[in-house]
DNA sequence: TGACATTGGATAGTAACGCTCCCCAAAATG
DNA sequence: CATTTTGGGGAGCGTTACTATCCAATGTCA
């Protein structure tokens, strides 16, 4: 397969696929001279793999190459494939926001609602700083999640992470894959999901007390 | 409050709060004099909202304005705040991403799958069309999303949409803010949570069978 | 009163991002 | 032998979200 054959299979322009090249995100091809390179079925799954992280779930390139060497790299060893992804995918924080002096962001909140909650969580974990931040903007602008709400989103949260952690299969290797996608691209879906819900919620509780 | 003070108050450069007001994401100041404003409590906040729905919300500045200027007009009638929130939000879809040829996205397949589920939502509802786009994804990337799979998410889904529907508040002011910025400003709280919760997931099933 | 800061208004510049286009000479295809 | 395609590389482009600079009019403070 050629390179313009790949450009047709996966319907993205020719230079795009030597901008992924040059960028480092699609390995080249086994090149059959100086001028003529083979593309396989890899090729074809990369691309594709590239362009449901960016298109799907929102990550700039940076951010998919960062998960594309993961999935080159060896097998993380199986017990710690979900760190490992989650370190991967971890820095959406774009650090330290500038703080608003007035509003307090309470510092280990989150930890001490873990706490109570019985979560065990690497304390040191960059997604409690996320939840942290996101906790913060929701009562910046006036909509308050007080602790009650939280708890009752995360026992939810809980069943979501109880269906991911037991459909990821058992090989090193799909377990890896299976996590990091799963983690991008399904929170699209669940996004989607919410949306749907909500209004079939609305509906449903409308026609009982209207 | 002049426009130093106003910066100095939500930690955004002056020439940024400019920029704001070119852009009409933020409302001019009462005028004192031709070089002269006052700002208020209500310029605070709406800066704190557009630097909360971009930085956490990851929304463009394009967006920000549809949102702001939907709070901003005279309020819709209570019951379809929902929708109308919905709608303002909608659009993240890019269009129809170049289909993949051999990557059939069953048409559909997200309307049949609710009506088995028994979910009432608009059939044109635009979040229908995102969540076919993201279950794709999972398909075009090798990490099949099965149905048994979407009802389990979605059962929790629908526990965490009633949470958002109740706690919206009766008056219709309140209410439209609380649903848009609820949508906008949970998604990322529910992502960190699942992260969250996967790691504690992860943890107590390895301690039971390891 | 006068030095200095700040204002609205405007224009232009910047940096990152994700392509997209064009060039080349070597090689393959028809 | 003309045309197409390749790898390689550089340059350009459109969008986004600022940031910087300049202006003359107007405030503020000593």
């Amino acid at each position: 397969m050629r390179l313009a054959e790949l450009s047709d299979a996966t319907g993205v322009a020719v230079a795009t696929l030597k901008y992924y090249q040059r960028e480092g995100l699609l390995h080249p091809g086994r090149a059959l001279s100086r001028t003529q390179a083979d593309y396989d079925a890899t090729h074809v799954e990369r691309v594709r793999l590239v362009r449901a992280l960016t298109e799907v779930g929102g990550m700039s390139l940076a951010r998919v190459k960062r998960v594309v060497d993961v999935l080159a790299s060896p097998g993380e060893d199986r017990l710690h494939v979900l760190e490992a992804a989650q370190r991967t995918l971890a820095g959406d924080g774009t650090g330290v926001p500038a703080c608003d002096d007035d509003v307090v962001v309470p510092r280990g909140r989150v930890h001490e609602w873990m706490d109570r909650r019985g979560w065990e969580v690497d304390p040191a974990d960059p997604f409690i700083e996320d939840l942290e931040r996101a906790w913060a903007a929701c009562d910046s602008v006036g909509i308050g999640l007080d602790e009650e709400r939280m708890d009752r989103y995360a026992d939810h949260m809980e069943g979501v992470a109880d269906v991911d952690v037991r459909s990821v299969p058992s090989e090193a290797e799909a377990a890896v894959r299976h996590v990091v996608l799963g983690t991008v691209l399904v929170d699209p879906v669940l996004v989607a999901l919410r949306r749907l819900a909500q209004q079939h919620v609305s509906r449903t509780i409308e026609r009982t007390r209207p």
